[in-house]
DNA sequence: TCGTCGATATGAAACGTTTCGTTCATTGAG
DNA sequence: CTCAATGAACGAAACGTTTCATATCGACGA
């Protein structure tokens, strides 16, 4: 910058400004750029970030299981399009992007990050009914973050939903008005956020229509194919009265369930209906393809970023981003 | 910091020993870290980073087609296992990771990233046969940097492969061993290095087999379902007789071969065998389950992160890191 | 002519660390 | 008892920016 400054005979202050488009005479402004780009300079991230307090970047935390630290195998495409979403924001702000993995054991290594100023703000992903008390601390110091499916009361300045307990009720509906009669759930980790509201969907569609005698019967799993082939092995191996649709948190799950079907001589759907729910590209790659659930997640992705940067532009507002999540009629269902 | 001597009674020097694991009295320490732990007090990034000139951060850069800076839908898998190999290695490391994707039209945004000291070193993942004069530039300061799958010489140092042409060579020859006398073959994007490299594996094995008549037969397409499924209707089409297995370039690919099939009637693996590449949850998912290539993309991207690190600390080793593929065979062929 | 104002440019301070060279205290050998 | 050697702590400089208060200059109105 000193060397710029030199070449183009003004202070390195007037050079600070032609970078950050300040008030500069145009010609001085010309003999600037053009002292910039022969000697290939370029501003220092480190320099700027002291003296400014910003560091022109954001994180995006995921809060994973309580003991691992590691994202499910069978959730790529729901993580990668999150990550797309957010990274075209970024791109689109000139501002970093940076994925970090968390345990609900120490949540402390978020705020510490937000303390070392590593970024200028959070993306939040729970995943988990837990404890917040961490939030309030990042709120103390007016740490700007985003949170997706927040399971808390938090400011709505904070929160970006998608509706997946509408759209799981909707689903059922669906499932009843074809004509199913006996609807089995298989739900997700019990204590997993997006499980819970599905759940609860479900619930409401069942209750909704107890006139016609359909009753609750849900099957805790995980969200992985194999979970979905142990639940639907077990809802066959029950002795009673199979249902005739089974309706899946998931559509890893569905997957599974499709294939313990098939393995067992069921026809997928017309023994069985069988629906998932996120529109992923296992639903699409299974015979017959999966009527599930489209949660548009690179949109959501781009949504936490949005709201998170009008945080830190100082210029967000107060209502809470909802999604409403339509549903994917296909062949299975 | 300040605080936190003044209350240790020390000098902000000492703090500092004492953070960085310096030569202090264990009673100095003492009274340091406790100051440290009322105070709160986390070391502020930029200060660090300005005064060492690094900034404990590594960056990964996905090169991608020419125009469109965005990746394949259809990839999530492949990407997002990478991403969680080189964050792993990071978390063990205390560095941070942030991930780019980027046009071959700038990569001199890689240069500016490195220039500015964003990042101690960076990743590069190539995807296509392009100019890479940029990568002189990296090193003419020296920037540690290691690419996957390079297509053009470039330092072992700097390397990590995956063998995906022996596995595809060794996968053909599967089918011929298995009876299969006419093999067709859909390749991937024309430019793609490892479409390439899959493509030469399936043309070596041909040729190595060629006193059994069998012939070439290549069918050049994207990586994504759709591109399978007409790429297989093209194949049937064509009048000629049929052939009796297609090797795919791609989990993707082959899952849409299966899909072109199955509604032709023409039944897999019976009729026609059918393989894929990279072992997917996809491929996992369609009935009958993939023959495919396990490609360990999360150890794959553990290595990357590894060998970058032996980088940075300067403990390189010269040999390029080579990962051997290993069949997986299942009912579709 | 003088004083004021607006537009540009500048000097210097400050951001929070690490590190180098130095000082100070303690110890052990001669 | 003295001197050298070792270990622990310190003071101050430096890293590369941004920003604030100030200086310069020409124009303009009184």
């Amino acid at each position: 910058m000193k060397d710029v400054a030199r070449m183009a005979n003004v202070s390195i202050a007037t050079v600070s400004l032609v970078i950050n488009d300040g008030r500069v005479r145009d010609t001085t402004r010309a003999r600037v750029e053009d002292a910039i780009r022969k000697l290939r300079y370029i501003p220092q991230n480190h320099g700027r970030g002291l003296r400014s307090g910003r560091s022109h970047a954001i994180g995006l935390y995921v809060m994973n299981s309580p003991d691992v630290d590691d994202l499910s195998t069978e959730a790529s495409d729901f993580w990668f399009q999150l990550i797309r979403g957010v990274q075209a924001v970024c791109q689109q702000n000139e501002y970093y992007f940076s994925f970090e993995s968390l345990t609900w054991r120490e949540p402390e290594r978020l705020v510490r990050r937000a303390l070392s100023r590593l970024n200028d703000g959070a993306i939040i992903v729970p995943q988990y009914h837990r404890h917040y008390s961490f939030l309030s601390e990042l709120e103390s110091f007016k740490y700007p973050y985003v949170m997706y499916n927040p399971c808390v009361p938090v400011g709505a300045t904070h929160s970006v939903f998608a509706m997946d307990q509408q759209a799981q009720r909707e689903m059922t509906a669906y499932l009843i008005a074809a004509g199913r009669s006996s609807i089995a759930f298989v739900a997700g980790p019990p204590e997993h956020v997006d499980a819970q509201n599905r759940y609860s969907g479900y619930r409401e569609a069942i209750a909704a229509a107890r006139g016609e005698a359909l009753q609750e019967q849900v099957f805790w799993s995980d969200f992985t194919m194999r979970g979905g082939y142990e639940a639907a092995e077990t809802i066959l191996d029950r002795g009673a009265r199979a249902p005739d649709a089974i309706a899946c948190a998931n559509d890893y799950l569905a997957v599974g369930v499709v294939h313990a079907l098939h393995d067992r001589g069921v026809r997928v759907p017309d023994d069985v209906a069988v629906t998932g729910f996120g529109d992923h590209d296992v639903g699409r790659s299974v015979i017959p393809r999966l009527t599930t659930v489209a949660l548009p997640t690179r949109e959501i992705g781009a949504a936490l970023g949005s709201k998170l940067f009008a945080q830190i532009r100082g210029v967000s507002r107060p209502e809470p981003t909802r999604f409403k999540l339509a549903l994917q009629i296909h062949a299975s269902a």
